[in-house]
DNA sequence: CTACCATATTCCCGTGTAGTGATATACTAG
DNA sequence: CTAGTATATCACTACACGGGAATATGGTAG
């Protein structure tokens, strides 16, 4: 045995699968498209069609996704939908993730400086 | 036009594939629990088959896609290859997944036990 | 009622990819 | 050199899933 850092935590194979499951369903540029947007506030679904140019089966079908797993949340009113970003979390997963994709930006930009 | 909230920073649709791409890196529940091995400290290919209980190929494949996008790094050791995590923004990525399916959970009681 | 509109759902097709066994590569021992 | 070990890669199968057209659902207007 090597020395190793001790495990704050052991997450098992279920709780992984239960996270894997979630970073799934962030993991389609046309999700991330549709929660950005939301980001600004809420939006109907025609809006959102508008904003991302995707058809409208698809933006139904996505936001179907992302509501069943609890990212955003739907309120009817007359013929409307309107959906807004229920889970706060994912301001702090993208910013994360892109602080991450500077990062290798920058040190290909410093590989090619060199 | 609603009023919205003024939204910090826009994203492309460039750069949201390529957070997208990140996140699909993450969701596999098999490149999950290599992840959550290595958390430990560095670990061999052979080490880490034995921890999972997937087989050589599937482990070396997951490692090298692991690797190709910046998650883990690789020392060369003799007949060995050591694997450990290089980027450490996977801890709070899980840990904001995790506190998340937390949240799901205790709501889940709480509907059960109203 | 009918006509219309916004949204949701169904069906189908094509693609991407995880898992697996076999094989290739690279290194070590003798 | 040969044999053996650790790792990487190839070829293949099976399946999940995104995109899109058509259709269904549910609400409104006249």
């Amino acid at each position: 045995m090597r020395p190793i850092a001790p495990s704050p935590e052991v997450l098992s194979p279920e709780v992984l699968s239960l996270i894997a499951e979630r970073f799934r369903i962030l993991a389609e540029p046309a999700r991330l498209r549709l929660l950005s947007t939301l980001m600004a506030g809420e939006r109907t679904v025609s809006e959102l069609v508008e904003d991302t140019g995707l058809n409208q089966a698809n933006v139904s079908k996505h936001l179907g996704i992302l509501r069943s797993s609890g990212f955003v949340s739907r309120r009817k009113e007359g013929l409307y939908s309107f959906y807004h970003v229920s889970d706060p979390s994912v301001f702090d997963l993208c910013t994360i993730m892109c602080s991450r994709l500077e990062v290798d930006a920058a040190s290909r930009t410093n590989l090619l400086g060199a």
